[in-house]
DNA sequence: CTGTTAGCGCATTCAA
DNA sequence: TTGAATGCGCTAACAG
């Protein structure tokens, strides 16, 4: 390794001062054009590189957000840190991923390494056992955050989310209208506004078709895969549904498993719709019918608004969208038998 | 936001200096047992966190890594980001992650930026695209570097890889013996020492069992979708393989979808099997024959070289391990007809 | 065991 | 338009 290059380097081969080169690398306009320059070609030359821990300590800025998910190997989280990742790009910033693994102690831990100047803005998509919305209220108030899919009621903060309430509806409406009348629902992040919405989307879907709910028919997701496994199995025992609807991905694998343990027929003996970003949706046995969330998209416009914050630009509550939710039929929701 | 508390806050309430609060934070064993406690339990109170940037600029250590890889929305990549991470946050490191979208002007725009000292250490997957080693052969001079699953022939660095060649090998001897005489091979990272392992596993496998082959029975990836899609099709109508082995996830989609649009049975028409890492891989019609890679532990592998490495610990390449594929056979690849 | 001193590399006053 | 001086917050010599 070569002594590092400086500032103090340039300014010493340019016999300029050291605030003339930081000037000239920032480009103020307080610098000859000229001096600019001799400063740049010189920094290509010895390939001199910013030290970014100087410069943040100095700056207060540090050119870097953190993105915060459950889950990365998730189809929605991943597609929507691309959309994070491309929009941090196009202004030269960093992006920390950490995964909470949808633990909340994790979640706090990070939250709190990250508020003393780490990062300068945090995109969050909250845990599914995170209760308790005080640490995030706190966190909001020290630093930049934006709040994207998951996030809580009573959190006073820009939050990018979907229709979530809008899609349980339809796709509830769809499975009534292809014939079912017994139709099950796996919960999961019932703690959290977007899975409360979807259930009540379900229910009000049941209800204004005049269709009654019981208790059975609902299966709450468990850490526990095998326990998840176990709960939709003995579902299709006792309730026998002719339509499951689950409201994450990582729920309708376990259901479709159980189905076939039991020998059941998909979709004819049950129908299977699901909030699900799965890229091979279309090809599964059946191909599975999806509520489709625009993930790439929803990355964009939190990170868009984590940018705006940034640059201190008011935003008002109207103009945070929320996004739109796509209904996919696939064959796996219509008769055909 | 009220005043930030630092060292020196810290120091002035307690009436000792600044040295040994920092000291005493950082758990000097020149600092006596009871000022620590004092200071640690002033830090609580205030809350003191420590100013990473501050403290990076003086000690020249980040506590973060960085992860270059293709792409994050590929299972592969994010179970072994997974692995990574897990490594990383017993160390108490962050983890920055970079993706090239397969692109090596991306690729080398991030290594640049990572060199002047935002991390202590790098791990990469390089993108398929790059075909010169000379920009990571400096790399890796300035930096400690650990290359994972993919990686380039001549570097001189340490290397976490699967055994690419035995598992080609055996993916195509256990088609053969299943009866398939014209297996046609999808091609990607044919410029990586992964994608030539691979294809020399097949070609071995195929010479070992008297098998011929021709090249058109040979399609490589184009990171243009629908070219990629119409070059399977042709390879189905002009060769009519028996098989199709595929060395990436994400050339089988295609390749399902052109037997459904050539009403091509899978696989009784057609076999096919994939290195694959696709956590649905059993429910796809008909499951799917995959080659998968201890993804996770390559990860978790690979950073724990990257520590060593940070540690200054000596690595022996013997202690250096090729992490084992496994073959998981489905109904895919088996005869009932 | 504790304190004094001196920077790490850079960006920003303010004066020239 | 340039330069000299200062300090961001912290750690590491060294001395006491």
């Amino acid at each position: 390794m070569t002594e590092n290059v400086t500032v103090k380097t340039l300014a010493r081969e340019l016999n300029v001062s050291i605030a003339t080169v930081s000037k000239a690398l920032n480009d103020s306009h307080e610098i000859s054009i000229e001096t600019k320059q001799k400063v740049l070609a010189l920094a290509k030359k010895l390939k001199y590189e910013r030290n970014p821990s100087a410069s943040n300590l100095r700056s207060q800025k540090t050119k870097t957000i953190a993105v915060i998910v459950p889950e990365i190997a998730n189809s929605f989280f991943s597609l929507a840190i691309n959309g994070i990742e491309e929009i941090a790009r196009k202004r030269d910033y960093h992006v920390l991923i950490y995964q909470t693994h949808e633990n909340s102690e994790i979640e706090t831990a990070f939250t709190e390494s990250l508020v003393c100047g780490r990062v300068d803005g945090i995109l969050i998509s909250i845990s599914s056992s995170t209760n308790s919305s005080s640490h995030f209220k706190s966190l909001v108030k020290k630093i930049p955050v934006v709040f994207f899919d998951r996030a809580l009621d009573d959190i006073d903060a820009i939050k990018v989310t979907t229709d979530d309430y809008q899609s349980a509806y339809q796709a509830t409406l769809h499975l009534i209208e292809n014939g079912c009348k017994n139709i099950a629902y796996l919960s999961a992040l019932s703690k959290l506004d977007t899975g409360k919405k979807r259930i009540q989307g379900y229910f009000d879907a049941l209800k204004n078709k005049g269709l009654s709910f019981n208790k059975g028919l609902m299966v709450t997701h468990d850490p526990d895969r095998d326990k998840t496994y176990n709960r939709i199995k003995n579902l299709l025992i006792i309730q026998k549904p002719d339509a499951i609807i689950s409201s994450v991905e990582e729920m309708v694998i376990p259901a479709y498993n159980a189905c076939k343990a039991l020998d059941l027929r998909i979709p004819d003996d049950v129908k299977i719709l699901s909030f699900s970003n799965l890229s091979t949706a279309a090809l599964l046995n059946p191909s599975l019918t999806t509520i489709t969330q625009p993930a790439f998209e929803i990355g964009q416009e939190a990170a868009g608004f984590l940018f705006k914050l940034l640059d201190k630009k008011y935003i008002t509550t109207e103009e945070i969208p929320v996004m739109k939710s796509v209904l996919i039929k696939r064959d796996s929701t219509s008769g055909h038998t």
